[in-house]
DNA sequence: AAGAAATTCAACCGCCACGAC
DNA sequence: AGTCGTGGCGGTTGAATTTCT
C-alpha cells in the first residue's frame, strides 16, 4: 500500500544512497536523460524504486542545485511567500532557483522549532547577544532575533489600524528590509499610501496589509535577482543561481543531458553582474536623491529598464505582483 | 573527554491528480 | 466510468551531526 508498482517488483534498497549508487544514477541520467522514472532503476542498475531515484536526483544530484546556507534575501523571500501561500513548498521553491522544496521545508520547520522554543522573547537588543563567546552561537541568535523581530513587527503591523500602518510604513524602514533594500509600489499602491498619509482619519478600503505583503514580496524578489546578478561572474552553465556557498556536485564537469526545467523565468536573465550592479547602485542613489525616501521606490515612476540595457525585472511584466502571485492558483 | 540533548536534513510514506487505456 | 501507472507534493521520521553540560 502506498508503494508504487515499481517498488514492489523486486527488493528495493532503502536508506541513504551510497556514492556508487549516486554515480550510477548520474551516469544514467547524463547519458539518457530522464523520462519514465519507473524504468530508471532497472536501466541504471539500481536496486531502488523509481520514486527514490527521482527524489535523489531532484533533491541532491541535479546539477543546478544550490547548496549551503540560505541568504538573508532568500530567508525574506521565503517568509514573504510563506505568508502568501502557506506550506506550499514546491511553489515557494519555484521562486528560489536551485533550492528544493524539501530544503525549504526543512529550513522552515527548523525555524519554527526555534521560534516555538523562544515564543515571546523577540530580542532586538544586540548588546545582550554580543556577550556570548561563540561566534556561531551569536550568529544563530542574531538570525533568530532578526526573524523574531520581523515576524513580531509584521504581526503588530497587520493588526494596526490603517493610519498607524502608514506611520509604520514610512518611519520604520527596518521592517522587512535591510539598509540597502528597496520597496516597490505600483501606482495603485502609491495612491493608497498617499491617501493614508494625507488623511489617516479618512479610512480607506485599501488593504494595507496585503499591499505591504505584496511590496515585501517584490522587494525580496528584487533583492534576490540583484544577488543573482552579482554572482553571475562565471561562464559555467551552472553559474545561474549559485552563490559562493555552492558546493560542486559530484558531477561538476557534467553537461546536463537536457534543459533543466525551471518555473522561474528569471533564470533567463543573464547580465554582467558587476556592470549591472554598478548601474543599479547609481540608479538607486538617483532614486534616493529624487524621492527623499531611501527605502521606498514607487514602481511605475521608473518605467524604463532598471540598470541600463538589462532589465532586472522585465518591464513588459512589470506589474509583476500579479505575475508572481498568479503562479499560485489558490490566490 | 564523554554523554546527553538538540538540530539538521536526506529519505520515506501516504495521498492526490492526471493521463492512458 | 473505472482502473492502473506514474509524477508530484506535503508531512513525517530517524540517522548523522553538532552543540551543550
Amino acid at each position: 500500500m502506498g508503494h508504487h508498482s515499481c517498488c514492489n517488483q523486486q527488493k528495493v534498497k532503502r536508506g541513504l544512497w551510497s556514492p556508487e549508487e549516486d554515480e550510477k544514477l548520474i551516469r544514467f541520467i547524463t547519458t539518457h536523460g530522464y523520462g519514465c522514472w519507473s524504468e530508471v532503476p532497472e536501466k541504471a542498475g539500481l536496486q531502488r524504486c523509481g520514486k527514490s531515484c527521482r527524489l535523489r536526483w531532484i533533491n541532491y544530484l541535479r546539477p543546478d542545485i544550490r547548496r549551503g546556507r540560505f541568504t538573508p534575501e532568500e530567508e525574506k523571500l521565503i517568509i514573504s511567500l510563506h505568508g502568501a501561500v502557506g506550506n506550499r513548498w514546491a511553489h515557494i521553491a519555484s521562486h528560489l532557483p536551485g533550492r528544493t522544496d524539501n530544503e525549504i521545508k526543512n529550513y522552515w520547520n527548523s525555524w519554527i522549532k526555534k521560534k516555538l522554543k523562544k515564543p515571546s522573547k523577540p530580542s532586538t537588543n544586540t548588546t545582550s547577544i554580543i556577550d556570548h563567546n561563540s561566534q556561531q552561537q551569536q550568529h544563530q541568535r542574531l538570525q533568530l532575533a532578526n526573524y523574531n523581530t520581523i515576524t513580531s513587527q509584521q504581526d503588530i503591523f497587520f493588526t494596526q489600524d490603517i493610519g498607524t500602518k502608514s506611520q509604520v510604513l514610512l518611519q520604520d524602514s527596518t521592517l522587512f528590509n535591510s539598509p540597502n533594500q528597496l520597496f516597490f509600489f505600483d501606482s495603485g499602491s502609491l495612491d493608497s499610501i498617499t491617501n493614508i498619509i494625507n488623511d489617516a482619519t479618512n479610512r480607506s478600503t485599501t488593504n494595507s496589509a496585503s499591499l505591504f505583503q505584496e511590496s515585501s514580496v517584490l522587494n525580496s524578489e528584487f533583492c534576490w535577482q540583484v544577488e543573482q546578478q552579482q554572482q553571475q561572474v562565471q561562464t559555467s552553465p551552472y553559474a545561474i543561481g549559485m552563490d559562493s556557498n555552492y558546493l560542486p556536485p559530484l558531477i561538476e564537469s557534467m553537461v546536463p543531458p537536457m534543459e533543466i526545467p525551471s518555473s522561474n523565468s528569471n533564470n533567463n536573465i543573464m547580465v554582467d553582474g558587476q556592470e549591472n550592479n554598478n548601474q543599479l547602485n547609481e540608479w538607486s542613489s538617483q532614486v534616493e536623491t529624487q524621492q527623499c525616501c531611501p527605502s521606498y521606490l514607487f514602481w511605475d515612476q521608473e518605467n524604463g529598464s532598471i540598470g541600463g540595457d538589462h532589465d532586472i525585472i522585465d518591464p513588459s511584466t512589470s506589474n509583476n505582483m500579479g505575475q508572481i502571485l498568479s503562479s499560485f492558483p489558490s490566490l
